[in-house]
DNA sequence: GGTCCATAATTGAAGTCTCAACGATCCGAT
DNA sequence: ATCGGATCGTTGAGACTTCAATTATGGACC
């Protein structure tokens, strides 16, 4: 975010080399700050409030739900998620106390861990997953034309591309 | 997100009305989920390691730098980040232990706060600006060509409107 | 001028995430 | 074989956010 008060009273001198964004830049920038907070804002309710589920605790459930034998490694669904390992380590956690995933070491690598999906955990995603649907659907999808919503995903995957290297 | 394994063994019958996504929709959809989650990451690292501020804070600086006098109503800062109240007050509670801003009773309206940036808050901003400008541009900004920021930037602000309701 | 309700902001507890440090296992090179 | 570095996952502390309850003030209405 460019506070333009802080580019006046900057000299006319060389030392800085600071490549501030142009005015529609800014806007774009921050109507995503924007957007992002509210959609966030509003998904994590929906699921909490409908569903008694995190958002991070959500996508969890699918990502399993739709792996072989619904088992997916720790570190597999750390990086499929773009979330921390000790990140992902709490979320599982959590929801092993609850019955939705059930973990067991792994017999191929000594170190691994893997986290499978209970019976309780994938009823609790079918029970979730229609009003979640409808929120992005309200919040986002419905909201956005074919071709807003396509350069949207491109744009992003182009974004996560330049990060996650 | 839809959870394609959860729409199989599904009755024929109508009791259920669920518009899972398309395809195409669940792939933008899944890219916009994994970008946010790279993206405030890699920006919330920025701005901790080289300046020592959360996200938040930061923002909160940016808007206090632009408002008149430097002041703003904590509703009124709330309002403009998109964040709940709560947090706000907790941000600026944190900041105003670390001398970047000063709180003061509204004369105008007994229940109001107004927040203040101080110098050392203002120069804390000119001195994390930079660097987090940097970071925007070379994880967003630079990324994209200019009709993909456009529209991005339209598609997040129809996306709040949406929902700022 | 008193009652009622809306708004402003805070508080503390509980939940979630990050960070750095750790123990354990694997693997390649010697 | 074993040394040493890399990977896997966890842990606990601290930072950050949410939620519900609370205090206090403002304004409308009669």
């Amino acid at each position: 975010m460019t506070p333009h008060v802080v580019t006046e009273d900057r000299e006319a001198a060389d030392v800085e080399h600071v490549r501030w964004l142009t005015p529609d830049q800014q806007r774009c920038w921050r109507a995503y700050l924007e957007g992002t907070a509210r959609l966030s804002e509003a998904l994590g309710r929906q699921l909490e409030t409908e569903a008694g589920l995190s958002l991070a605790e959500y996508e969890v459930l699918v990502r399993l739900s739709e792996s072989d034998g619904r088992t997916m490694r720790m570190s597999v669904l750390a990086d499929s998620l773009a979330h921390s390992r000790s990140r992902v380590t709490h979320t599982v956690a959590r929801m092993e106390k609850h019955g939705l995933v059930a973990r067991q070491t792994c017999s191929a690598d000594g170190r691994g861990v893997n986290c499978h999906l209970t019976d309780a955990g994938f009823a609790r995603l079918e029970a979730a997953a229609p009003g979640h649907v409808a929120q992005v659907r309200e919040s986002l999808v419905d909201v956005l034309d074919d071709d807003q919503l396509r350069v949207l995903g491109e744009a992003m995957a182009a974004v996560a591309a330049a990060i996650g290297r």
